[in-house]
DNA sequence: GGACTAAGTTATTGACCAATCACTCACTGG
DNA sequence: CCAGTGAGTGATTGGTCAATAACTTAGTCC
């Protein structure tokens, strides 16, 4: 196998692992044993642990774009917001795709806290991209893109809570974790 | 200096040291510095470190709660939301605090996964109380009450991410970071 | 002044972890 | 057949960390 499809298996890994251990909690041993590689060998892949969580956070941002614009593709606004809705509650329903989130802003926090502003730096440019997109597609309304992402992010909190279907605070959104 | 006292020093400590480094990039070395005592003391005043992130976890939420409960005592709901708003503005312009919250829904995911669920259970109790009040004081309107905490997540994540003021994401939303 | 209690310490242990180094092995071109 | 290259491993190292155990004060009550 390559390197580069190492790499891309080393990037898969890492977002299953880190998302159930965060950044500190997570071992390199552990992200090797699920791609079935042995540790030292990561080092030579990757420069340290820390471009291993960043190309893993890179990834995860693209794939909630991605998501999104294929979902909202050549829709007018009013459709968008329930196209676009949907699929984040798809791709949530994957609880790696979720945690993993969730770890990438509590990272960010630690980050720039100690001074490494790079990796903050990148997650602020993944996170416009997914807002300018988000604003395009609602037709570019301030109030129905800061609504559509507030949402998201009350639903990523409900699912990192595990808050059980029926939660008033489901109800309340009108919405329920998405079983599958 | 009692036991008791003592104790409460730990959670301020803990508090501080949490929101910088995480569950698992905290040592308890580091918290019993800050309070001024020897680590192996840490574990007379609680049985171990999650009960001391557990504890910290329960102060973050109660401030939160009683924060707003405070800003909007006696206010109709058309003023509540301004007050609560300004109120959660302010409590989160001390990082210290923000960046606690975030590493708490974090852990929270991570205890859940590995099956510690009264870490998670806490959380949830703590964030229906929350929840009540804010929905309580807003006229028990859920469109609002869903779009005030919604907000709030939203505005965490900026903050997490350190969005500059002025960012496109803050003019949205008709706010910027509270400098004091 | 001696027995008791509560606050606090030093020393230690057993485990884990990121990163480095030196090495093996399989393949390929000349 | 051999020199070179890229994939991959084993062993190690220096460091950190949560938790335990055993010890030391300092006060208090009788």
């Amino acid at each position: 196998m390559s390197a580069e499809e190492r790499r891309e298996a080393v990037v898969r890994a890492a977002l299953a692992e880190f998302a159930r251990g965060g950044y500190v909690g997570t071992s390199t041993g552990a992200i090797a044993r699920r791609v079935g590689v042995s540790q030292p060998y990561l080092f030579r892949l990757f420069p340290d642990k820390r471009a291993i969580f960043l190309a893993a956070a890179a990834r995860c941002c693209e794939q909630i774009r991605a998501r999104l614009a294929d979902a909202s593709d050549g829709l007018p606004p009013d459709e968008a917001a329930g196209a676009m809705g949907e699929a984040y509650a798809q791709l949530t329903a994957d609880r790696e795709q979720l945690l993993f989130q969730m770890q990438m802003y509590a990272a960010a926090g630690v980050a720039e806290e100690s001074g490494d502003h790079d990796f903050a730096e990148q997650l602020r440019r993944s996170w416009g991209e997914i807002w300018d997109l988000v604003h395009l597609r609602l037709g570019a309304d301030d109030g129905r893109t800061v609504g559509f992402m507030g949402q998201g992010m009350l639903i990523n909190a409900f699912l990192a809570l595990n808050l059980p279907p029926g939660h008033r605070s489901w109800q309340a959104c009108g919405a329920a974790p998405d079983g599958g």
